[in-house]
DNA sequence: CTCATTTATTGCCAAATGGCAAGATTATTA
DNA sequence: TAATAATCTTGCCATTTGGCAATAAATGAG
């Protein structure tokens, strides 16, 4: 397999050349999680700053009973890795699992460093994608005050179509902050409206 | 008023030398903010990276009702500016605002860039400034999921009373994302309690 | 200090969401 | 493909939170 699409989304960031990002690409490997693997595992420190090339991954933590709660999803052409734990050099209390079968292209941390101090272009591609990041947590924790539940679906309905088609009810429900008993009555009550 | 408290704070970073926080300080110009004063105004562009050496200041933003929803509190020996506005160059949709009469340092972005490049120390600060706010607001937005307000409520006051101490009800009520009615009532429930 | 304004509390009732358990449906795998 | 497990739906009722309005308390401007 070639890096291509992670050579094309470098540069697609406008931050990056694209003899950059070429050579940028370069000290990514490639790397495959199969459906149910782990990318990252609570307990361990995030290891790989990972691009997904194809496939779809979720976040979960566990709440005071034990319940699994998801706090993110990852579709293709995004970066993956849990911030704290890969910069801080300290164990994840989240999980990152596959929910297909995913494949994609990851640097260390020690690589991810030294890249950062060769490339000053590199350097603002990964400040844009903490930004990137930050910004959508942002939006994220805003919804979650000011929309309902049924607002928060119907907008990742809208926005993220396939989180819908990946994951299952529960796990979407625990993302939005509810029960998959009260998902489940607010997609009935969706389906009549429309 | 000299930049001491400035120097402090960003050698006890652990990412700078005492020389490195003294030269970098040096490029900071100070800051008085009045009780009720903004330091940023949603459309306009956030234009200051600043370090709160004393003060309070809060950021809200507003929902589709027009009703103010607070989206963080800022205490003393803290960097505030808005992430997207700031690095992105973009206008802001939030406002910040002071509590009570503050005072800090601030850069531009135009020499936060420059200085950036020219002391890694510094960048790997800056990093650091924005995987700790990243990190803070997954841990409030875990909270808004697990948490009911009044153990929300409970754990602000254990946690930063100052918040407490200096902002109205009405405005901690949004940041924990409820109304001020039901705060009310929470304080109340939690009075009976002790 | 006093009046006007803002902020906080409280009662009443409504709306949103949760808990539990029974069935129905779908996916997995032996 | 049979059966086993996982996922999803639904009814019943409890709990949490909200909306509104009246009142009380605190704050601030003149």
């Amino acid at each position: 397999m070639d890096n291509a699409q992670l050579v094309q989304f470098l540069h697609n960031s406008q931050l990056v050349s694209l003899t950059g990002a070429q050579k940028i690409a370069t000290h990514f490997k490639e790397k495959a999680i199969a459906k149910n693997e782990y990318f990252l595992e609570s307990g361990h420190i995030c290891s790989h700053y990972l691009f997904l090339a194809s496939g779809f991954l979720r976040a979960f933590a566990h709440d005071v009973e034990g319940n699994e709660v998801t706090t993110g999803f990852y579709s293709p052409n995004q970066m993956v890795f849990e911030v704290s734990s890969y910069f801080n050099r300290v164990t994840s209390k989240e999980n990152i699992q596959a929910l297909v079968d995913s494949k994609g292209w990851f640097i260390t941390y020690e690589e991810l460093n030294t890249l950062f101090h060769a490339m000053p272009e590199f350097r603002e591609f990964g400040r844009s994608v903490l930004v990137k990041g930050f910004t959508a947590l942002k939006t994220r924790t805003l919804s979650m005050i000011t929309e309902t539940a049924e607002e928060r679906y119907a907008n990742l309905l809208k926005t993220n179509p396939e989180i819908i088609r990946n994951a299952p009810l529960k796990t979407i429900a625990s993302y939005l902050g509810i029960t998959d008993t009260s998902l489940s009555r607010i997609r009935k009550e969706i389906g009549k409206k429309s």
